[in-house]
DNA sequence: ATTAGACCTTAAACTAGATTAAGTTTTTTT
DNA sequence: AAAAAAACTTAATCTAGTTTAAGGTCTAAT
């Protein structure tokens, strides 16, 4: 079945059974995405929930100037999207790229507003995962307005060390908001002490 | 009907019926908080969800040098709420404290349990507030990763310009992630231009 | 196998924002 | 109404993080 890995994770929460997980089996898309390959751009309007199986994203903003500002990343069993341009049907600010040869299981929209309805513990299931994402943004807006580069780097490395060994430090210093020199410089006086 | 102004505010999603009013208006209750107040404190388990009627509620964070952290400001008709202590019973790290006299209304966890199995629509509204909520937190971390402190003050006035005019500027600071001196430099760089 | 394009590092000069300190005004409490 | 406490401002000094620039390494694509 497509989407056991969906499955799997939803143990976590309520357990689907035999005839829930064939509807969603119906609903849900696989697909591949490439290294560097976007499912996101700035101007669309983003028609998917994905979850990924294998490999890892990042969301980000490009500002005026052209520099690109990583918002969140996404890695196995997690799932990404634009949440206000997906719910509110508006125009993405954002980028969603793969950066690393990946595969995902994408639900649209209108399938996901069925599944709501054919199985109302799903209704359950997302507003846990986003409340559980909140807490997480909440914290790290916590550690932006009150920590040093220096603090922060190290709770990313603590909190995601799946990911921090996995990442470029480019990407890395672009979510933590200080400029890729500043990183190699922190990483420098870590290592020396 | 103590609860009316939380009817008024799910209007705008999904309103309720008479029966469905009355079911909650028994798990409601209505409290007024002096101003400087606190209704949580760290080492305590968040144990309610609450609704603001009148006035205004800060959530901050004590830092170890004692200095406090506003994560998030809730005027009329905002929820505010631990969520992370409230869903999974363990102690809070944060304050939230009344910066005017208040009335809220409060719900308490089993309560709110109660409520999303005898009215599921509930489940769907309690939803869809914390994704309005996760897309603030998201463009407010993309704000403090990517611009100057003048340019979040000016959009953080233009977002909750009820709030601005509302709050004592070192409340405002400390929301920004700056030093209420600086803040003063930069409103008097604004006013001369 | 080679070249182009990311990626990482170092270092000097610079700037946004913090710190310290003192003085003023406004608000709250008694 | 007076006293105390909180809130706001200004300015000098200091520091965390940026900018610019250059050189070096690693990876990927032709």
């Amino acid at each position: 079945m497509t989407i056991q890995p969906i499955l799997e994770e939803f143990k976590k929460h309520l357990p689907f059974n035999d005839e829930e997980a064939a509807l969603m089996e119906n609903r849900v898309v696989q697909r591949k995405v490439k290294r560097r390959q976007t499912i996101l751009q700035e101007g669309m309007i983003c028609k998917h929930y994905s979850f990924v199986v294998k490999g890892c994203f990042r969301m980000y903003s490009i500002d005026e100037k052209g520099i690109e500002h990583n918002i969140q990343f996404a890695a196995e069993n997690d799932w990404i999207t634009d949440i206000g341009s997906f719910y509110s049907d508006t125009p993405s600010k954002l980028y969603i790229e793969a950066l690393e040869p990946s595969v995902i299981l994408q639900i649209e929209k209108l399938d996901l507003y069925f599944l709501y309805i054919s199985i109302p513990k799903l209704v359950r299931i997302f507003k846990v995962i986003i409340e559980k994402k909140f807490v997480e943004l909440q914290n790290r807006v916590l550690q932006n307005i009150s920590s040093t580069a220096q603090q922060r780097y190290l709770s990313f490395v603590e909190q995601y060390s799946n990911l921090a060994h996995r990442l470029p430090s480019t990407q890395i210093a672009s979510y933590l908001g200080i400029t890729p020199e500043f990183l190699s410089k922190i990483r420098k006086e870590l290592s020396s002490r």
